[in-house]
DNA sequence: GGTCCGCCAATCCTATAGGATATTTGATCC
DNA sequence: GGATCAAATATCCTATAGGATTGGCGGACC
């Protein structure tokens, strides 16, 4: 018998490592402010709070490091990066213009009935709070990259999406009503197998999203 | 004084940790072929052979692993990536050619002069060797990537380039003499401040690459 | 009053030792 | 001869202790 057993909803515990569970640990206390930008990070300090040895905190954050969640100075320690700027926003939207279109439109070209299934499952619903939104936007844009059915694509958005989260949560953006219409237009125009369609709605959703956001920054 | 000193060159050489040297020193070893793809990847070899404590083996790793150079397998130790397959090669081609000609499209217009200059140092001298070449290669999109004014796309494709040197040593592949005519198309048409001709003949020279390495492989 | 210098605390960085696990090897049995 | 099982090895994972460095703080000096 292993030490890792059979748990009651038929899981099965796999302990990926320690480093691995306090990588996700700390993203998700980035990811929900616990942790705001440009906020120091010590390695001693988690140790303690997490009740684990600092070695798996240090492979925490060399692999958070590497996705650009926080930086290291030699000799200084670990720090949350610091909220996005004007121009790092102009770059970020620049680019999922350039590859979310795309991807919607090899979406409705592609994507498995199932997948079209799930992602009618995140419409609208459950977006009463502000996090209900996120993770529902989230998972939309998950879905769509996926269901393009490149990895590299979706590995790369939902990188950059995770920057788009920390920056809305900042300034704890109101539940856009016109987001979840674009979403269904998106997603319209995927059941419909229209790719030009998809492409055009997934675009302009970007774009009325980037202008959503801009507003919130001006230095 | 500080511990770190002025060398000859006027450079400082900024320690910027044993974890960050070991990264380049592993990362390069990849490249080299010198660790082929899917060769175990032991923490203590490592910390023998480079004669540093196990810490920043494991730090290197951890940064390695987000980037996909190795992957580590729980209670087993980590191992380069194995080489890509034909679904890799063609999602990472799709992902370069929606992003790199639209890069190649803003360096000619927003390309500072002096840049422009490094660009045409690295058209076909030093292509001797097939090192040279790869090396050549790699400085030519990074340049591009960075002439378009946008660090989130350079950083990706320097990213993914890393996988196509790879890929490529592991066939020997010739120098291919057509590479470099392209890369001069491309050169020009930014020279001639001429966007859609750059836009173009970036797009055709990933083209015939992938075309070229495509050859390779038919699994 | 402003500036510079030395001290102190906090933190990171490194090294080593011990426990746990997967893979391999060898012998035994069918 | 092939398959199965068990012990041994190599490796990773964790924890703790000690050395090195940076940044901040207070006092002295101009």
């Amino acid at each position: 018998m292993s030490a890792v057993d059979i748990i009651g909803d038929r899981q099965i515990t796999r302990p990926s490592g320690l480093a691995e569970e306090v990588y996700r640990r700390i993203r998700a206390d980035i990811m929900s402010l616990k942790l705001p930008p440009d906020t120091r990070v010590s390695v001693d300090s988690l140790a303690r709070e997490l009740g684990v040895s600092q070695t798996p905190i240090r492979e925490a954050l060399s692999m958070l490091e590497a996705n650009g969640l926080v930086s290291k100075k030699h000799f200084t320690g670990y720090a949350t990066a610091p909220r996005m700027d004007r121009a790092q926003l102009d770059e970020l939207f620049e680019f999922r213009l350039l590859v979310e279109p795309h991807a919607a439109r090899k979406a409705a070209e592609a994507m498995i009935e199932a997948d079209i299934g799930s992602l009618g499952a995140v419409s609208g619903e459950s977006a009463s709070s502000h996090d209900g939104f996120a993770d529902m936007d989230t998972e939309f844009h998950k879905l769509i990259a996926q269901g393009a059915g490149n990895n590299l694509i979706a590995d790369s958005l939902a990188r950059l999406h995770i920057h788009v989260h920390i920056f809305r949560s900042c300034f704890r953006s109101e539940i856009a009503e016109e987001a979840v219409h674009e979403h269904d237009a998106v997603i319209a125009a995927i059941r419909a197998r229209d790719g030009a369609a998809a492409e055009s709605a997934m675009r302009r959703h970007i774009e009325r999203s980037y202008g959503r956001l801009r507003d919130f920054i001006n230095d």
